[in-house]
DNA sequence: GCTCAGGCCGTAAACGTTAACGAAGGTAAA
DNA sequence: TTTACCTTCGTTAACGTTTACGGCCTGAGC
């Protein structure tokens, strides 16, 4: 800036309102900036303008898992609607641990970002308190907190648990069992929507049918397959599986197979996430589509819309439509 | 600072020099700042430090899809090794398109990132000299370009086809067809790979068994599925299939299983990139390991060491050792 | 001719941090 | 005692940008 003003006689903060569309420029001198600058390809130091305007222009998004595509997904849409604003992207992964997740958002935090995006594997709220008090807007992507007021964006679990029961019943069965996850709000409502559609057919909601599978250990699809494998010698083995996530059913599917028994003649199956190979695999998997991409760009734009914000807005929850996909591992004869 | 400095009387300066254990600040000062420092929850404003060192502890990632799990695995691999490196990850994706890759690459370059780290869809590598002349620090990711010298991680290409090719012929394959991608160096590595080894092994390169799966209107594996769709139409059809990446090999299984043909037993298939649920497909599939997760933690150091270099070193490439994996799709009985 | 408004541009100060150098006090060597 | 050096801390200035405000000029209205 400083050359663009010597080289033109005019001062630094001339040129600076220049660039920045400022009214108190006239057209003419905006133009001779602008040239200078292209021709010296001058592009501007953002640390300094974060300094002084307070603002980073960047937005931190923590995801449990980069590897997993239903995050993956999330990420690019949410890169989609970023690029040309203006906002960069900052991305952690948590690794599914709630410790790395506080560190990564401090980080994030200590950053300036002016949002933070955040798919959490707290199994409490105690860490957003905090965020709150750095007075940053975040939303809550895909996980949130029961009764806990934030930015969401997702879908109702609720839903997603009753789509996938109830299709699971459509289909004939009758001894329906859940692998759910653990801690998370995702997982309650899934098991939660699971239970009352059971309820409503008339179906006894078997506690030994509940299981979940613990990913502390190891990957999720390797803990579907332990737990699914406990299912299936269970006395009277479930007919049918309604899976957390597909990654989870993956693993049962293994465990099924594995096991000599069909699928979905003997055990129907299906999951939730609808990611991009379910449709490859050893049984083309039914699935309820979270509207993964959509999460990300729905976030992104509320993102935008919060930083923008003059005052505090009070927190918004934006439900996406589950659907339901519906492949061979569940596609009973009657 | 400030309010430490006043609360301690002391200067600013001193703060700053005790929070970084700077050596000018006797034992008892810098404890007395530590604990006030905690007390008050200070954290540095990274974007002052930035404008004042020109350092701003940012690297940029840029990927050709953040879904392909290839790639996430790669940016999972770096971030773990980032995490307590007080650098933090900003990530773009180009969708495989070298227009965008130059967009967000600008946009990391005006972040001020002090590295950049690209898995590139340039097809030359003149997008890059605009790099070099900023003197950031680069590395090419997966990708690199023929007869031009930069940091680099990744695998030798020609060894991965070399190694599909080698195994496919021995599972007793003798038409042996090629689907490759477009332009970029993975793909010529790799064919010139395949080429190779049938020479060697005296059989006849046939022109009509390389084909490539162009991307630009779809998906990689709705690319592959079409492409495979041709070649199995030959007077001649190929016994054994290799495949320039996993995405693609999953869409000639499902060609090849439609036209209703067995794999492996009419035709073998093999992939590169060893995805995670290759396990899980309708087939089991063969793959070449490229190592992603750890080629993202060899990028990962070896930024930082670019970084911290004092003085411009010399590119340096770092090879790692691709893996065969045999899994159904390619098991033949002899 | 005088005042006022509006358009255009500049001055001063600030954002939070660090680099380079200088200064005070103490200690050890001569 | 003097000199030199080391330890510890402070002064000054700078990084590149923006915000708030003030000043000048021109033209219009009375």
């Amino acid at each position: 800036m400083k050359d663009i003003a010597r080289d033109l006689g005019v001062s630094v903060i001339t040129v600076s309102k220049a660039l920045r569309n400022h009214s108190d420029i006239s057209p003419e001198t905006r133009a001779r900036v602008l040239k200078r600058a292209r021709e010296l390809n001058y592009s501007p130091n953002l640390a300094a303008r974060a300094l002084v305007t307070g603002r980073t222009h960047l937005m931190g998004l923590v995801v449990p898992d980069l590897v997993h595509s239903f995050f993956a997904e999330i990420a690019k849409g949410l890169s989609g609607i970023l690029r040309n604003s203006g906002y960069s992207l900052l991305i952690s992964s948590s690794e599914e641990n709630p410790e790395l997740e506080k560190q990564a958002v401090d980080q994030l935090l200590g950053r300036g970002v002016d949002v933070l995006l955040v798919a959490s594997a707290q199994e409490n709220v105690d860490a957003f308190q905090h965020v709150t008090e750095k007075k940053v807007p975040y939303i809550l992507v895909d996980r949130s907190f029961s009764g806990f007021a934030a930015n969401f964006v997702g879908v109702k679990d609720e839903t997603v648990g009753a789509l996938a029961t109830e299709h699971l019943i459509s289909a004939g069965c009758r001894t329906i069992a859940h692998i759910g996850g653990t801690h998370i709000s995702t997982a309650a409502g899934r098991l939660e929507g699971y239970r009352r559609t059971l309820s409503q057919h008339g179906i006894l909601v078997r506690p030994e049918y509940i299981v979940s599978a613990d990913k502390s250990d190891e990957s999720a699809d390797n803990a579907g397959y332990q737990t699914a494998m406990k299912l299936l010698s269970l006395d009277l083995r479930p007919d049918g599986i309604f899976c957390f996530n597909d990654p989870v059913a993956i693993g049962a599917m293994k465990a099924i197979l594995e096991s000599g028994l069909r699928i979905p003649e003997d055990v129907a199956l299906i999951g939730c996430g609808n990611l991009h190979f379910d449709d490859a695999l050893r049984v083309p998997l039914s699935s309820v589509d979270q509207r993964s991409e959509m999460i990300g760009q729905r976030a992104g734009r509320l993102a935008i819309s919060l930083i923008e914000a003059e005052f505090p807005v009070r927190p918004k929850s934006i439900f996406l439509e589950p659907k339901l996909v519906i492949r061979e591992s569940s596609k009973r004869p009657r």
